[in-house]
Order: structure tokens, then sequence, then C-alpha cells
DNA sequence: CAAGATAGTCAAGTAACTTGACGTTATGCG
DNA sequence: CGCATAACGTCAAGTTACTTGACTATCTTG
């Protein structure tokens, strides 16, 4: 993925809305990103925050996450393994399934959990405030209905 | 980044601005690169698209490249390296500058960004019915409004 | 014209995935 | 009940899209 330059918006550059989503997501992306590691979690990254996305506070098992994610249960297990080397997250032997194990925070990752709601909300106030009140609840309708199933 | 699962949105993720932004980007880009494939053009990838939206269709020399792009070099060199062996780019050296080089499409590149256009209008077509023309709008002027730079 | 900046290349390393092969534990059916 | 099969997790190796570092060739400037 081409990184984007913090920079206006170059009028030679294409534009259209697949282009103008990807700036979008970008830009909230780099913002929350940046907040979280100003907030002290120098681990945080993209495909570790689309995990944890995933995983709910009361925890979840490794089973359960690889079939919600959508991804192949290896990367999500090295997702996992740096995560808990990070002490973001810890396994333990599921007692209900000997196979199984059981994936939930540590403190350490519910104070940054913490924090990410936090910075989420604030950038969303902001978002509100520049765009203002109607035209905030205007794209969010709009994003909803385009990230819907396409009827054929 | 964790990929997504073209199913209906789960009420148990998260939604947040970010959230539905990443959604929606996501939902057109696969959009967009399963209709190129569809098209003939099996090379097509995301970076690859990215560096194209680069390239003008009169060419462009390298270096003019690499400052806009705001990528290392070297990873534009392997981009275009590709591309060069895909037979959609080539590169001529420069000859106001003989450490340039410029790159410019192939027959077989300016067929891809014609489709791209063509394809590009028609997915916007299908936004724009699916919204409504008004919701469409105010989705462009505010995803236009979030990827300026941030007053401090 | 020498010093330094610019253009491009080569090599090696990292993050975030992928597929394939494998051992362990659970399940369900004959 | 026993056994085939499926599910759970791990190990290993490969791919894509980048990164930093080191290097050569050419251009520019004081």
């Amino acid at each position: 993925m081409v990184k984007q330059l913090d920079e206006n918006i170059d009028p030679a550059l294409p534009d259209h809305v697949g282009w103008r989503l990807w700036q979008a997501s970008r830009a909230w992306q780099a913002e929350f990103a940046e907040a979280m590691r100003a907030a002290g979690h120098g681990w945080f990254s993209e495909s570790r925050a689309g995990l944890l996305g995933h995983i709910p506070r009361r925890g979840i098992r490794q089973a359960t996450l690889i079939e919600r994610v959508g991804i192949s249960k290896q990367a999500i297990q090295q997702l996992l393994d740096g995560l808990e080397t990070e002490g973001v997250i810890a396994r333990l032997p599921d007692p209900e399934d000997k196979r199984g194990k059981l994936v939930h925070y540590t403190q350490r990752g519910l104070t940054a959990l913490g924090d990410g709601d936090r910075i989420k909300l604030e950038i969303e106030r902001g978002y509100r405030d520049r765009l203002g009140q109607g035209p905030f609840e205007t794209l969010m309708a709009a994003l909803r209905g385009l990230a819907e199933r396409q009827a054929r």
C-alpha cells in the first residue's frame, strides 16, 4: 500500500469515491495510531488493531477468533504471539477442551483498550465539529450503506 | 491488515467512524480489483494501483514519481520492476539527464487504464443509485473535508 | 574542477500475511 | 466401545509490500 503524504490534496491526483474513501480511512488510522503511541502504546499497529477489535473484554476462545476474523489461523497465531510478547494478551489452556486455548487481555491490554475507546470518541468529536452534525450523520449512514453486502 | 469477510455487518463488532471508513474503503477496493481482474488484468493489485494513480498517461520521470508518492525509492523501484515485467509500463533513459529514467505506459498499460476509468465510473454510479444523489454528494464532500490536512 | 547533491540500483531485513505438514484431542457413528 | 474423521493449535517455509543501508554514475554549484 502506498503511504499517504500528509499534505493538502493534489489536484493532479485521481479523484473518485474509492480514492476519497481510501484517503479518509488512512487519515483516521494515522490519527488513531499516532494518538495510541502518544498514549504510551508503542506496540500498536494497524493489523494488531484489526485483531483486537475481535477480542471482547471477557476473552475468547482462539478457535472462535479464527472463525470470526477471516484470515488464516497461522496469521492470527503470529499476531497473538506478538501481542503476547508485548504483554497485551495472554493465552490460557481451555479447561473445557484440552486442545483449545483461551485468549484474554492482561491489565496492560485492558488499559490500552480503554485509551483506544477514549481516542476514538475524541476523533469522532473532531469529525463532527469539522463537518457539522447533519453531514456527519449522513456520512455515517452512507458508509454503513456501502459496507452492506451488495444485492446482486 | 485483517481481511474483511464479505458478510453482513456483525453487530458484535466495533462501530465507529474509523471502522466504517475502513470497511467502505475495503469494499470499494475489493469491487474494483475484482472487476479489473475480470477485465483480464490479472496483474492488478492494490499497491500497484496506488502507484499507477501517480503515473500520468504522458509518462513521468522516475525521480518525480519518487518525490510524489511518499514511499522509499527502492519500494517504487520494486513496484516498477514488477509492472515492467508484466508489460504494463516501460522505462526509457531520459535524454535530458543521463542519470534519469522516464516511466511510461505500454499499450497494455493504457488499455488497463481505460478499463480502470470505466470501472470506477460504474462503481460510482452504483453508489449513487444505492445512496441517492443528495447523500452521495454529502458523502463526497465530507470525505474531501476529512482528507484535508487538519489545522492544529 | 572539486565537493556535494541527485538518480538509480543492489542487497538484506521486517511486517503481515499465505499454504502445507504435522501432532494432539474431541466427536460421532457403526 | 473403538476407530475414522474432524477440530485445535503449532512449526516451517514462501510471498508481498514495504524498509534501511551501501554503492555507482551523473549532474550542479561555488
